[in-house]
RNA sequence: GGAGAAAUGGCAGAGCGGUCGAAUGCGGCAGUCUUGAAAACUGUUGAGGGUCACACCUCCGGGGGUUCGAAUCCCUCUUUCUCCGCCA
């Protein structure tokens, strides 16, 4: 959520910039400036109720000590009446502090200078492109197809278990998963984040820092008995080790990976866009993520991206890189960039990661701060991607490795897997 | 799942219902001393709101209540510990 004491001092500036994605933020703004105005005028009422109540009550203390019983009745009488005016103004404070944060719940994150104009992902500007788009022969089918015809992934399978959406991989398929895993946590080891294994489940509390909750409870699977959601992403129970804290500036950068099943209910999103691995209710996902001084936090966007780069280049999988629109740019972002990688028997792009600078966005919620060099406390950066989102990587390879005597396995993976080819 | 105990500042640990945002120790920071360091001594050291700056307000696990006044009393939730049961 936008931090109201800085929509207070550019406010134009915020509804400029929001205007990038379309929206026309003038009216929440100015509701909001205008509840921010009546908090602290409340506030300020309140406060001064609640200071005269306090010395009286301290000067009742006093008389009681001297036995002055009857005085400090008489001052009783008064405090009584103090304290009926500040429970209604502490009534409309609340009220106020509600309205307000409904309201700044509902405003997205401000868009970065670099995000383009556009109102959907075709408007998405391609800022970087490699790899060769292998020229199959008539051979080549789809990876639903290839997991069919080498049995290492079955869909009706998981259907029989759990329902749409939920395969299951065995022999070379659950053995090249489990080392694509194995691989990207060894990359992003090496590259500094540290390993962390984390709750598949989480809380109310925890969903609502990474902005999961009120509004997208939707998306997540719920366990009403205990009240708790499976995580759509590791960037849930990852970012909220670090909600409610207050850092030393020499503890940034902060930098952890973690692998985690993912669960999205993906409610009305059907079609055959959606086969295969293409769009799952369970996924595996290896995800970065980094909290990191406002002044650096760009770079380190920069720095993730080249990491991820660095990945597909070893993969040997043709991808490329957008930097999304103002329309495409999700909720709480300031600038993201996908990664697709090039499915080329189904002829499309798929992404695999999206790689995104949350500015104050998510710390402001979180109250993730730091103690800056002059002992102020200042709200920190959080960025996090995707390195990678295992079943388009592996529909990728499926169908970019395909010959007609079978599939080969990237030579990066051999290590991990124990075989050559599928 | 059952029975009991506890939750206080970075940590440890006091705290009679009334100048308690909180003793004391450790740690941190600054200074004195020292060639330098250590030791010793002195000072300082939580967060949020608010203000030009003060004042002032809020916070002693979370929420609610009693009271003129709550860290202190009551209710409730959560978490931790001990014992019993169950269990990969």
């Amino acid at each position: 959520m936008l931090q109201i004491s800085a929509i207070r001092n550019q406010k134009e500036a915020f509804i400029k910039a929001l205007a990038k994605r379309n929206l026309d933020a003038t009216e929440m703004i100015e509701a909001a400036l205008a509840l921010d105005e009546k908090r602290r005028a409340t506030q300020t009422e309140l406060d001064a109720i609640k200071a005269e109540s306090n010395s009286l009550s301290r000067e009742i203390g006093g008389l009681f000590k001297s036995n002055q019983q009857q005085k400090a009745n008489v001052l009783k009488e008064k405090t009584s009446q103090l304290k009926e005016a500040s429970k209604t103004l502490d009534q409309v404070l609340n009220d106020t502090i509600e309205d307000l944060s409904t309201l700044l719940y509902k405003i997205p994150n401000v868009p970065n200078a670099l995000v383009p104009v556009g109102t959907s992902e075709t408007d998405n500007e391609e800022v970087y492109r490699e790899g060769e788009i292998p020229i199959l022969g008539a051979h080549a089918v789809p990876h639903w197809e290839l997991a069919k015809k080498y049995d290492i992934i079955d869909f009706e399978l998981g259907n029989k278990i759990t329902g749409a959406g939920f395969p299951v991989y065995k022999g070379k398929g659950a053995r090249l998963q489990r080392a694509l895993i194995s691989y990207f946590l060894d990359k992003n080891t090496a590259a500094g984040y540290t390993e962390y294994q984390l709750p598949l489940l989480v809380n109310e509390a925890s969903g609502f820092g990474t902005g999961q909750l009120p509004d997208k409870e939707g998306q997540m699977y719920f366990v009403g008995e205990d009240n708790l959601y499976l995580i759509p992403t590791a960037e849930v129970p990852a970012t909220n080790i670090y909600r409610d804290s207050l850092l030393n500036e020499s503890d940034l950068p902060i930098k952890l990976t973690g692998y985690t099943p993912c669960f999205r209910r993906e409610a009305g999103s059907y079609g055959a866009h959606v086969r295969g691995l293409n769009r799952l209710h369970q996924f595996d996902k290896v995800e970065i993520l980094r909290i990191e001084h406002p002044d650096k936090s760009y770079d380190a966007l920069n720095e993730m991206v080249e990491h991820v780069k660095g990945i597909l280049q070893e993969l040997k999988l043709p991808y490329r890189i957008l930097r999304l629109c103002g329309g495409d740019l999700g909720f709480t972002s300031a600038l993201t960039y996908d990664f697709e990688v090039y499915s080329t028997a189904q002829e499309r792009w798929l992404e695999i990661s999206s790689v995104s600078n949350f500015e104050t966005f998510q710390a402001n919620r979180l109250k993730l701060r730091y103690k800056n060099s002059e002992g102020k406390n200042e709200l920190a950066h959080t960025l996090n991607g995707s390195s990678l989102a295992l079943p388009r990587v592996l529909a990728g390879i499926l169908e970019n490795y395909q010959t007609e005597n079978g599939i080969d396995i990237p030579e990066v993976l051999i290590p991990y897997t124990g075989f050559k080819s599928i």
